[in-house]
DNA sequence: GTCTATACGGGGATAGAC
DNA sequence: GTCTATCCCCGTATAGAC
């Protein structure tokens, strides 16, 4: 049977080097810019022959979906380990919100652009069959280097949730849904914080996470949609939005187990604010983590200049891109 | 000059037969099926046309954004009397909430689709030379009957913030700027807050609006985009939120202004908690308010069916309606 | 001045030839 | 398994009809 092997595997090649050149187009260019002809023009492949690995340009998207929500579950791994769960919940807060300000064109993908590509990065393996061997979206051209780095980490992210002591209350993650899973640490870090009297008793742990979600998701999708808003930066709002969640850090430690809240003397540093430029973004997103790949810059520029070409110029609009004569 | 102004009126009511049939597309099939050739069908004229009235389809929808957040504006009117700027903070919030829900698909046109769009939206009426004149976006057929209420709530509400008592202290709003005017509304309730002893005096009131915003902006996208999050209630949702950031209403009188923040007995109806489903969605829409149009569902459809269409089926990726003969 | 007909380039997807 | 040719959709530019 070594030839069929040797077939599947080649097919199973096929199928990689597609996810990879789309990789590169969303991240580089933007899911609007993303063609079956443009990946197939990239592969040196005819545009039919896609269609051979899967049914549609959606199943492409919703296969670089599922990478994109285990490389940001992958973020999560080392912070599991926080022994403190307000401590824990905030650094998950801001690691969620920098990768989304690190990698703005597959946090859209994943989180913003349609419901079917958003189900198929939180519903589990069962609908994208692919997600498992995908590659990572590290967007270098070495993609093939890194292919099974993204399926190992979200194991160990499942398996460190039922590891760590503090979490094993919590119900096990099952382990083929990794929106679950990102559930449960949130649902784990919560339920220890009331345990410990640090919320109230009455809170209901799967309100308050989905709710504390929202609130992160909102400053990330904000902030890549709206020229305006917000304009403080972005890990004061993230601070002040984790103590308002979950109270400030030194809380004092004899009226801890009512939560009196404290005063909430947090991010008065009214004069940071100023009307955002793309610079701007790039520097909140340093300020927050520095995570691997700088998502869409062109290929090579100097630097500081990467931040210019960090967010979407334009959504391109499907055919308006080469035929501006007079426009 | 009678011929001229003639003319120009001939002018005006097409650009707004263009912009209804734009709308009504937009609100009953998403904004990906929005195109010129469909619009130039709907009104009859030639594709050509519509260009002697929009430079492109992205100023259409520009348009069509700036009518939506005047519309959006309008729904916060009536909650500006408020007294208590807690309550009052908490109307907005249910209202802003209820208009995402209840409209989707201008909600995603305005805040989630595009940044230009969301400028176009916020940035004033420099952004967007038509967005005085534009029609409401209530859908119906008799859009014509209703031309002009928008842009009179939108001033009526820039008049009403600076009208009401409780608000003078805060910097008068620029009335050419909405998302500005919205912004001060926010600003006005959180300092009466903090002048009233209910919010800590270190609070930044901007970094709060705009955290307080990405919150409930996170709550409406998420469940426009999210097919399995949230699985709560969106009104305790939003009740959850609200008493995160201000405080549950009944906040001991005695020890108000230290903000101490009780005990938050806030919405453990876990029991409420289920598998969201389009029907679910609509459910929660009611539960927040009841507003004019429920957005995008078919011409005609029995009342319980409707939420069935109330969220697209599908983006409707270019060009892949017609064809579908295999899949 | 208004409007239409026509055309170009690009897009998703398919049928059928090799 | 792969490609060529094709179909229909799209945004939009332009020439020319009225």
């Amino acid at each position: 049977m070594g030839i069929i092997e040797r077939k599947k595997r080649q097919k199973q090649a096929l199928r990689e080097r597609i996810l990879d050149a789309a990789r590169r187009i969303v991240v580089h260019e933007g899911f609007a810019a993303l063609s079956m002809r443009k990946i197939a023009e990239a592969i040196e492949y005819s545009p039919a022959t896609l269609y051979l690995h899967f049914a549609s340009r959606d199943e492409i998207a919703r296969a670089l979906c599922a990478e994109g929500y285990a490389q940001l579950l992958a973020t999560f791994v080392p912070l599991v380990g926080i022994a403190d769960p307000a401590e824990r919940l905030k650094a998950l807060g801001r690691a969620y919100v920098a990768f989304g300000v690190a990698h703005p064109q597959t946090y859209r993908l994943i989180f913003m652009e349609d419901p079917s590509y958003t189900g198929a990065a939180l519903g589990g393996a069962a609908g994208v069959s692919d997600a498992g061997q995908a590659g990572a979206l590290t967007d270098q051209d070495a993609a093939s280097a890194a292919t099974d780095s993204v399926v190992d980490t979200t194991a160990s992210a499942t398996a460190a949730i039922s590891a760590d002591p503090a979490a094993n209350f919590a119900t096990v993650a099952p382990a083929e849904d990794p929106g679950a899973a990102a559930m449960h640490i949130m649902l784990a870090a919560l339920e220890e914080l009331r345990a410990a009297g640090r919320l109230p008793a009455s809170m209901d742990a799967t309100v308050w996470a989905e709710a504390l979600w929202a609130t992160l998701h909102g400053i990330v999708a904000l902030n890549l949609t709206c020229p305006v808003f917000p304009t403080a930066p972005l890990d004061t709002l993230v601070g002040v939005a984790l103590d308002a969640w979950l109270g400030v850090p030194e809380a004092t430690p004899q009226q801890a187990n009512r939560r009196t809240a404290p005063p909430r003397n947090v991010a008065s540093a009214a004069g940071a604010r100023k009307k955002k430029s793309a610079a701007d973004r790039a520097a909140q997103a340093s300020q927050l983590e520095s995570p691997d790949e700088p998502e869409n810059h062109p290929p090579t520029r100097p630097p500081h200049a990467r931040s210019a070409e960090a967010l979407p110029k334009k959504p391109l609009s499907a055919g308006a891109k080469r035929r501006s004569t007079t426009t």
